[in-house]
DNA sequence: AGTTCGACTGCAAACGTTTGTAGCTTTGTG
DNA sequence: CACAAAGCTACAAACGTTTGCAGTCGAACT
């Protein structure tokens, strides 16, 4: 019923690759005809077939974005840029979730690989050999995690958990409590091994606890585990937990900042209206998305090119983090 | 490079034919040659080509999902329940976003119509004029407005609303602003025309403010116009200009709901999060975005099915809404 | 024994494009 | 005026599938 490129070339007494040159290679063809396709094909409404093309191209033009909950804060200003980003270079996105479930990763992955001529994993759960694994089947951009011999783009989230550490202790916090995320993230790892560094080079106590969900639900639920411990400031593996610990210290009589500081990480949208306001650690999501569309993009044949971008994140002082009380 | 059918019939010493009804018609093959040719293609890695079936068959096996702002915290819920919904029935979802722009949506359902079996338009700003002519390029499915002719999904807005100001009303409020949001949306005028009927049958006054872009910037800049309506009580387009507005007001000194009340609408996971909590109807997203894709899969073929789903809206009471001040 | 049937498999055309090659004009050059 | 070059267009094969049709073969029926 749509109009095929056929369909033009016969009513504009063409043949069909000059048709498909009018539209591919412009220079190739005469401007007149050009001209005269181009008007058949707008009255026909006609649409170049981009599955028809990819068949023959290799070129889908369309990419993949992997993510482990599209519902989670963090996510949606990184998939609204990447979007966009993607499609100012005429490039569809398929949007798809795991929720944090390695095997519906990599199912994903593969499900999608004819379909694209590239992915975005982001924030991925699975081993760095099981992506490598899947790399030789399409080409990957991982984010907010490098994995060796693959382009990624990273937050410097280490950074921030180290800015966090010395504001608080600059408040007179001597024990800080880390509410630590999911097991296979890479940034948990990373925030745990650098706010234990900027403890210890502090000479401050730090306790460790987790692995936990990153959830708000979770985090409400680490409220008396954060009290035994005796710190009196935490640092949340994100924004979510971090509001989610807020409430369930409320619950328990507990104020904030008061009697004990929260800083969270990921400065999502939330963290500006919750009360009190949060302090975190402001990841540049929206750039990371463009970042790493384009790096999809820009070695389009040659994967394996390990490049990595690192962002730079940002201590954000908000109201949940207060003096030390004595 | 990567294994074609022709690779798995070479191998396994048979027709591509039979290797496609392995696969898209079993009961067509020889059990035992079913299960070699199955070997084989495990072993090669083997999975079919989507794009090339679809252009033989006509059905891709996607369907585009188009929103209005991706991070606007109303669509992530509903994006993630229609993705999970789809892929559970083996489609696959494009994401994309219009920045509430009437032209990109259009734009962007002709860019999509043949990589896609339907499409569904969330909260579409276009005229429904333009709504029925796009759909005779491709199956589509309308959230969150009914379109004549088309199938649609919808929650009960309009009894949402008559809630919300019977809430206030009861509260003792004789005067309500309505603030309004984006001029394009249905939901907008469901929600005036439901909140003026409301309030007449009260015997209240109702001051209708807007148009205005349904963002939290917008609802705090529009707190001074409120307040010189001298409404004790607002209704919000959504929660985002709800909160947004509760910033406002807070900034010129007016204390919610002490001084003003004020109720959203979404329900979105931000109504729990902030201070005080936000009385709001709750619409239910994931319901509409599952229910979305059902109609879109299930009249496979035979568009122009014009049936129409309304899912009914529940009024949640918080903190926001007070008894109206003296 | 001949026929019919059913189960299975192969053949080849088709889906809507792109693209290398070859052919035809026209123009420029010596 | 002949010839080459340049500019343009047509032809046809290819991309990875599906699917109607026809063919083969053995079993079951008459």
């Amino acid at each position: 019923m749509p109009a095929t490129i056929r369909d033009v070339a016969r009513v504009s007494g063409v043949h069909v690759s000059t048709v498909s040159r009018t539209f591919s290679a412009p220079h190739l063809v005469n401007p007149s005809t050009r001209a005269r396709v181009l008007e058949f094909a707008e009255q026909l409404g006609y649409r170049p077939n981009r599955a028809a093309r990819a068949l023959i191209t290799g070129r889908t033009h369309n990419i993949g974005l992997i993510v482990a909950d599209i519902a989670n804060p963090f996510f949606p200003p990184l998939i609204k840029a990447a979007e966009s980003h993607a499609r100012g270079r005429d490039y569809h996105v398929f949007v798809a979730d795991t929720n944090e479930d390695p095997g519906v990763e990599e199912e994903l992955v593969l499900a999608l690989a004819k379909q694209v001529d590239g992915v975005l994993l982001c924030s991925p759960r699975m081993s760095n050999a099981q992506i490598e694994k899947l790399s030789r089947d399409v080409p990957l951009v991982v984010v907010n995690r490098p994995v060796p011999g693959l382009p990624a783009v990273i937050m410097d989230v280490a950074q921030g958990a180290r800015l966090a550490v010395e504001h608080l202790t600059m408040l007179g916090h001597r024990h800080i409590a880390l509410l630590g995320g999911p097991r296979g993230s890479w940034n948990n790892r990373e925030i745990r091994r650098s706010a234990t560094l900027a403890a210890r080079a502090a000479g401050n106590e730090l306790t460790v606890l987790g692995p936990n969900p990153p959830t708000e639900e979770s985090g409400a639920a680490q409220a008396d585990s954060v009290l035994r411990t005796g710190a009196t400031a935490v640092l949340a593996y994100n924004d979510l937990m971090a509001v989610g610990l807020i409430d369930g210290l409320n619950r328990l009589g507990i104020t904030v900042p008061d009697q004990i500081s929260v800083v969270g990480i990921d400065d999502t949208a939330l963290s500006r209206r919750t009360r009190p306001t949060l302090t975190t650690v402001a990841t540049p999501t929206a750039a990371a998305g463009r970042a790493a569309v384009d790096m999809l993009l820009q070695h389009g044949d040659d994967r394996r090119t390990t490049a990595l971008v690192t962002l730079q994140t940002e201590l954000i002082i908000r109201d949940s983090s207060g003096p030390c009380p004595k």
